[in-house]
DNA sequence: GATGAATGAGGCTTCATTCAT
DNA sequence: CATGAATGAAGCCTCATTCAT
């Protein structure tokens, strides 16, 4: 009945090792619940003892830390990406390439976003993400500013409106990841532009 | 000769006692979040002994349960208090009336709400969270097409317009409260009413 | 084939629970070496579980600091005693008493002194033996300076030969327990006194 | 790519090698107590990689054993050599040679001296260290009665007078050592020759 | 009902030792 | 010979839960 592999001692690069072990984690968290999965679960989700935990991360808070600074890595370059574009095309145009780049950067880490809206937010990391939505509402807000000085869009309170439609989106497929909806893509972007949209419209 | 608290011996109403440790429990779950709080945090919080905790709850994992449903009892209420109001009156002033009201009300229970976004999510109460959000869509959605039905609003797709504004409203009060800023009350009306007028708007 | 006591729950004053691990782990930690020790073989020979260890010692650390301490204040409530009779009665007839006390002081002690020869020295907990060892210096010292000035005794450097004296009986017993010896008390009281005398005397 | 200090791949002579690990580990020992010094922290202080360690030792157990029977060589040898001078020159002159050469050869091995004043006695190794101790009770024992028959010293009982002074002295030095004290070395070397001599004297 | 000492399962972490390179 | 990543047994400690008073 025993499961156990009867692993052979392999060595591997610590950047995979590093990464096998987030990715484990990642899945297993999204599972069970961080305060559900112990340590023992990731290493032998990622096929290593449990001792091999710990040459790569201090401990469970450790490791959860790195899943977040991953994360928030990844937000930050994809926001940038997206606000370089500012400017340089079709104002309307850039609205729904960002609803829909949004939509799918969020479905692409459902197992991660289920994690951060589960039970995410210590203390201690709640200045990383505090810190990545401020700069992230600092470009919508920008991005709103610029396409009203283009004539574009009207709005009385750029940053307040910025925030509550990426509120808007970003509650809508958070809520959906956490009760493991399906999401109709399609029909919520087409909402979700339909509200900015409205929202912006002089 | 114990140095403990010399705690007198009290017997109050069950009802009573119920409340005093969902409240404390409240405070400190808020506080240091519900994994590093421990039974004790809370019993001692509530200025009872441990195994007090044990006449009312059957663990821990029950308090929660019941927080979570007192939470989801009084959102139906409020919720079901504002569609009564559909059709009675004037369709924008309900509007209105209803983003002020939903403001107040997660304002009103910061603690809770911490909570709940913190890391209250567990698979087996996400259910009832499910529900509760279930009717309130319904409701919105009802109300939308009310509205349109009435010719004040109009909107593509009622369900997820409203939700769309729904998550708006909450998401960004619950980014407040997560990392505990100041919420600017009037800023914030003002800004989501402006969406909520624009986004019904024909 | 279970030697699980099937322990019924008891409870018992704070003052003898602790003198019971204390007692137990003074026993366990002679035998087998403080470090071989697990909390577990004190936990197991107090006849109490692991868990109520930890009502009482934060960790197997602070109970050695405990048993330190304990052995400290017994040392210095003996010597203290002694050095009180300093002046009061014959100066030989206390120096001679003064060996016997201190032999069968140590010999009353056979397991503490094990474990402090054996391995007792921490960083932390130097320096309440430091301390302590400095006050029965100070006392030798000066019952061998008002000896003198009384014309019994005679030595060129009271402190070191003092400590001297003390070191050599002290070490005498010390090595006897840490090898497990049998002591023959008379001879040894023999030769130690005629080593004081020796030492002492004009 | 490795972020370790990047040591070359060095072969040497097992002398060598074990004597660098031996001195690594007697300084660590000392430095930071038996208990609390792992393996790895030896061979980075050695500048070797863990694995080479179990090239040269079986295991930390049996470095703490060849570390001792180093120690209890050097202090037979030198035991020794004092012996032979037994009888080949004044009797006074050697106890005075002997304490001085005590003094010195503690000493001059302060570190080594501290691992096993601090917890350096397993059930194990204490065997080497009483033997070690029998013989040189035994050549105090015998040099004492010989310095009587030619009608030098006198004492009743010079077996266990022998054994007090070796205490003495070793007992002081210890305790310096454990407590980190500057030994004032003339000062020592004056009182115990002064002891030494007083308990010698006919 | 109320208390809080006692329990012990279970998770975290360390580190001596192994072994593929 | 030398390396150091990998292993996993072993121990520490926490804390939800129980129960004798």
């Amino acid at each position: 009945m025993s499961l156990r592999t009867d692993r052979k001692r392999v060595t591997k690069p610590p950047g995979e090792r590093r990464r096998e072990l987030m990715d484990a984690a990642v899945r297993i968290f999204a599972e069970k619940g961080i305060a559900r999965t112990t340590v023992a679960d990731v290493t032998e989700a990622a096929g290593v003892a449990k001792g091999t935990f710990y040459l790569y991360y201090a401990s469970k808070e450790h490791l959860l830390g790195a899943l977040k600074e991953r994360l928030v890595d990844e937000i930050l370059t994809h926001a940038t990406a997206l606000y370089q574009r500012v400017g340089r095309e079709d104002w309307w145009a850039l609205a729904d390439a960002t609803v829909e780049s949004v939509v799918d950067f969020v479905l692409a880490r459902r197992d991660m976003i289920h994690i951060i809206v589960q039970e995410g937010m210590t203390p201690e990391t709640a200045d990383i993400f505090r810190e990545c939505e401020a700069r992230i509402d600092f470009m919508y807000a920008s991005a709103i500013r610029a396409g009203m000085k283009a004539g574009a869009f009207h709005v009385a309170d750029p940053e307040l409106i910025g925030r509550l439609l990426h509120h808007a989106i970003d509650g809508m497929l958070k809520h959906a990841i956490l009760y493991g909806d399906e999401v109709d893509r399609p029909r919520l972007v087409a909402a979700a532009t339909e509200l900015v949209h409205k929202a912006l419209a002089p």
